[in-house]
DNA sequence: ACTTATTTTGAACGTTGTTTTTTATTTTCC
DNA sequence: GGAAAATAAAAAACAACGTTCAAAATAAGT
């Protein structure tokens, strides 16, 4: 019983995504399963395999596409400033991290076993995120070495990361504090105690 | 066929726990399951459900010492001045991150269901943890209100948590860095952009 | 010693990801 | 065009999982 070119791969491709991703948002990831995508968008576990290659790799796949979505937003992200922009940049992180809970912690407990490290994609897809905070170091500290730009931008991105990972288990226990004084903090202490100086200029 | 007072509850719990951290540390958390947890101790997969509850108590009870083990650690922590003494658990973190890496993530991505949010004990054992930084910043800042430790604990404590998390996972991208260096910097430039002065004093 | 209660076990259930086989469709070739 | 070969999707089978439940074996009570 083959029912053949009602859609091509790619298609399902997007189909299973999507669906999976729904599927995720709906019941997270514990109550998401290869066998519910699939009668999801009406086709059976062994034709994902067959396209995805496992189950893993269709996570893989919801990932990529979030990471993708998580990209643009930052990418879309203006300001006055570089410093603002950055600040603005921190604060959009944790507001996708929490719209979308699910997708979000996927990205980053989803662990291939030992096949490839990381698919490519991925890698830069998360290298594109530091790029964005670097252009705007490199902006903020002209005299700067690329190197300390690097540096920064993990320091930066670290905390970012790590407050809104926290945050999202609900394992900050600061309920009194609001978590966007926390990023604002943050990255405002830090590039000061790096030295720099223009502080809340404008308005 | 009963095989009673051989061990007690207690003990087959210690037993469990350690047979499981064992496993965790061999193959990771995809290689582990309530069936090998049992056979690895010699009992039988619904002994240990009729003992913790669950598989996923279990993992918890795994995650909770492997908490209190961090936090004996940090405690132990000593140094000349409070702002070392910050840094050097940075790096402790750090370290016994990577030390006990499979064990260490079980502890931030075991998600429990829908059942409680967090058995208490969870709680105060990282709450403690921030405990240990909030400290060291009354030290450091004697002039600031309380809120204002916790707030700058949760700050230190997500930036260090954010880098250890990123880092365990390979998606930090900065090879060419010391994760070291990274830490210090961290805390270095957010004390001394809070308004920290007395920086690099003795030696 | 016999009954009652307790506690561990073994078997069964439903679900999981994956592999293999079967079946239906498409393509190819004469 | 129609038979043969290739292809692709589905069905079935498999091993492993967490969990439940009834049965078996020990401990406790009288």
């Amino acid at each position: 019983m083959a029912r053949r070119k009602e859609h091509s791969h790619d298609e399902i491709r997007a189909m299973a995504i999507q669906g999976a991703t729904e599927l995720l948002t709906e019941q997270g990831i514990v109550g998401l399963s290869l066998r519910k995508v699939a009668s999801q968008i009406g086709y059976v576990p062994s034709t994902l395999i067959n396209i995805f290659g496992s189950y893993n790799y269709l996570l893989l796949a919801v990932s990529e596409s979030t990471l993708r979505a998580l990209q643009e937003r930052l990418a879309d992200v203006c300001a006055v400033d570089s410093l603002r922009k950055i600040i603005v940049m921190a604060w959009e992180y944790n507001q996708f991290a929490h719209e979308q809970r699910q997708a979000f912690k996927l990205v980053f407990e989803l662990q291939l076993l030992d096949s490839e490290p990381l698919p490519e994609s991925q890698g830069q897809l998360i290298a594109g995120l530091f790029a964005l905070i670097e252009r705007e170091l490199a902006q903020l500290f002209p005299d700067f070495t690329a190197k300390q730009h690097l540096s920064m931008s993990r320091v930066l991105w670290g905390g970012i990361h790590g407050l809104t990972s926290l945050s999202l288990d609900n394992k900050l226990f600061a309920e009194s504090l609001s978590l966007r004084d926390l990023l604002e903090s943050h990255v405002l202490a830090y590039l000061k105690g790096m030295g720099y100086q223009k502080e809340l200029s404008c308005c």
